[in-house]
DNA sequence: CGAGTGAGTTGGATTTCCGAACCCACTAAG
DNA sequence: CTTAGTGGGTTCGGAAATCCAACTCACTCG
């Protein structure tokens, strides 16, 4: 049987969630838009990184722009719809320092505009409240996906 | 290449990026913990499935928890390391809802206790403002992996 | 002239993915 | 008892993606 769950997170990480996509995004995000900077930062072989970068590009979420003529030469610029990926990188960073650098050293620390020490975090826009797992339900709009009504703890 | 940038986000990718993984989470966070509901619902091969559940379980994301002794059966629970990954999945699902689902049809809806739609945003912690990329500096803690200063835009 | 750089392309070995088939332990039906 | 069905995998061989090194091309700089 081959139909699986219809699902926006299914149809992002189908566009995205290619070895060192998310990765290309952080770097053109921190300002790396080159093509050097991206194998060196990312760590990804030159051939992927063409073929990320051509995909990403055809879906909106890079741009390649001009540089220099004589020769060639492009940087590849996020878009709006790229820089948009911005959270989704916050959280897996978020992710990452909590449960994975043990001692609580992290490799990057961002500052927010307010002078603080970015920690982010998911609130409902409705409310302001943080987000728990436990206060969700959720209502397949497709017919035949429901699990379990309430989201399961 | 040699020595990519250190970072939680890579990191996190390299025990969650692989395909499938977080589909596996989005389905145990949806109460389908069984083998058959993840085949179905991610639409993995089966023996995929069965490499993504070990890594999963060995991280410490996931735990196999008997629901029948003969014959013997397991269901795959999410731990709270496994649960925290959450709002990248509701930053994720956000995205695909705002740049991939055109006429604004969303296969999926989540409702917030407080009784409305969710409508996820990353915020400060210290602030509560919501977080703009262009609101952010970074500092690099590992040496040589300055970009641009400000988080270039 | 020769060395270096940025942005790729090409070729071949390795790894991963996929789908279907198979196996095992049981349960339920005839 | 025999047969069919189910849940949870494992085992195949072939297709596809990945990796890495080497190579090209178009310049620039000393």
């Amino acid at each position: 049987m081959k139909d699986p769950r219809p699902c926006s997170i299914a149809e992002t990480l189908a566009l995205v969630g290619e070895k060192y996509s998310l990765l290309i995004l952080r770097e053109v995000s921190l300002g790396a838009t080159r093509f050097d900077q991206l194998a060196r930062n990312t760590g990804a072989p030159r051939d992927v990184l063409t073929t990320r970068l051509k995909r990403l590009v055809d879906a909106g979420l890079l741009e390649k722009a001009e540089y220099s003529d004589r020769p060639r030469r492009y940087e590849y610029r996020p878009t709006r719809a790229g820089l948009d990926l911005g959270p989704v990188l916050l959280m897996l960073m978020s992710w990452g320092d909590r449960h994975l650098q043990e001692g609580g050293f992290r490799p990057m620390v961002l500052e927010h505009a307010c002078g603080h020490e970015l920690v982010p975090q998911v609130v409902c826009r409705e409310c302001g409240e943080r987000v728990e797992h436990e206060s969700l339900t959720h209502h397949p709009q497709v017919p035949g996906w429901t699990v379990t009504g309430p989201v399961a703890g």
